[in-house]
DNA sequence: TAAAATTTTGCAGTTATTTGCATGTTTATG
DNA sequence: CATAAACATGCAAATAACTGCAAAATTTTA
């Protein structure tokens, strides 16, 4: 049987249950559970499952929302936030991308902060505003209702007149020879004029997420000031960022 | 059963019946009463569910603030929004003040208007991005908290170059020989340009504030095309409006 | 077609996750 | 303040997942 014939039962499967189980397929497929492991590891980083501790579920295509997506990885998120949120200085004016680690960190930021933040976040400029001292500027465009996100050529000239001091950049892919890379290209050309407005620049990337890319680039590497994980900055998944002068936390 | 599956179930009991008891939770789906407690407890770090003892709850939306002060006359005002709702046309460019009453109005647009909508209230934009049809075009600008508005000069400019068939204004005072009227200076001055970027001007205003007249003046009364307000448009209360060419509602 | 290169697979050893249970503590309520 | 229910914590068993490696299968190349 071949992997893609299996690849397919299952997703066969999946749009039937709902679910599948490791231990199931592995039967009923005459492979090992680590070979279904395995399909469902590949089948996961295309997107097409969701993979779960003893098998996957279907991927909801629906359009879901926002706080959906937002529990993937929320773990991580929370740990990256709390140490970007130590970043903040009082007086600051901040730029913050729409990415859910934003959006925890903007939980997090403590009441006696005052600062200035900018953002094209539907969720985050909610939760900013009730923090007490944070003055919110929202950055209006087109909503883009699946992200929650505003977007368009207008949100590109707006951040344009913006000076910040540092921008919190959430993203899914950051890799030495790409730099910084979105799978939306709208949402590429706002991220890269949200680097030209800042003069510190703090990438939020979970670690699974570095060394990979996505289709359209952003920036390259060096305009990158810091970069936030979960993990160990001692890790030497980070020597090559560390060679070029990155700051890794 | 795998764990995802129990949540997703626990999540739809919740928004069925509000709350969710550990121990029922255990029963129906057959793990101990420890197992859902930590189901509870991740849900709730992924701000899901607002646990409590012996259970859990819905978690309810945040702009509460904003809800909590919009339940004055909320009755009234969804009456309104049900007689103003009834203006929208298919295909429409509409722009929506951030009144209470539009959120009441956003809330009840039917599934398959295909309108355009601007708006500079974040709980409306919240509203709006669930709705499968409509294009939401957020006006952005300085955040006022209380309000959960954008004010200030850009907004002011942004919405100059917009040009809408409709425009739905909620209002806290009206009266024949001011016209429009508004306590705060910045809305007075949005609530003008917004009038001036439509073709026809439908204002809400529940009954009590009617004839009525705030600090600031937002525009004259012959600006104004409809008035809908929560009760009969036979009323004299109106008659020096009908007296002037206004249509009641 | 045969050999080489590549990919896929299963296995063993190790690590991580999930779950139920026992224990002691906290909370709600009369 | 008494008491039962709910909760937190640590532990152990079971299951699932990851890692590296070598064998097997497949594809590419000569």
């Amino acid at each position: 049987m071949l992997k893609q014939e299996r690849h397919q039962i299952i997703l066969d499967k999946l749009k039937l249950n709902k679910k599948v189980l490791s231990g199931k397929l592995s039967e009923e497929l005459l492979v090992s559970e680590d070979t279904i492991r395995r399909d469902l590891k590949e089948l996961e980083s295309k997107d097409l499952v969701y993979k779960v501790h003893g098998g996957a579920l279907l991927k909801e295509n629906r359009t879901l929302s926002y706080e959906q997506r937002s529990v993937a990885d929320i773990e991580e998120k929370k740990k990256i936030a709390q140490k970007a949120v130590k970043l903040i200085r009082d007086g600051q004016v901040i730029i913050m991308s729409g990415s859910s680690t934003n959006l925890e960190l903007a939980k997090i930021i403590p009441q006696e902060i005052n600062a200035t933040v900018y953002t094209y976040s539907l969720p985050i400029a909610v939760e900013l505003s009730h923090h007490p001292l944070i003055e919110v500027i929202f950055i209006g465009g087109k909503l883009n209702k699946a992200a929650q996100v505003t977007v368009g050529v207008d949100l590109v000239n707006s951040i344009y007149h913006i000076s910040a001091d540092i921008c919190f950049m959430g993203t899914d892919g950051i890799n030495l020879s790409k730099g910084l890379t979105e799978p939306d290209w709208e949402v590429s050309r706002v991220k890269n004029s949200m680097i030209d407005a800042s003069n510190y620049i703090v990438v939020m990337c979970i670690s699974s997420k570095i060394m990979t890319a996505k289709r359209y680039s952003v920036v390259p590497i060096e305009k990158i000031d810091v970069v936030v994980s979960e993990i160990n900055p001692e890790s030497e998944i980070f020597n090559e960022f560390k060679a070029i002068g990155l700051t890794i936390i």
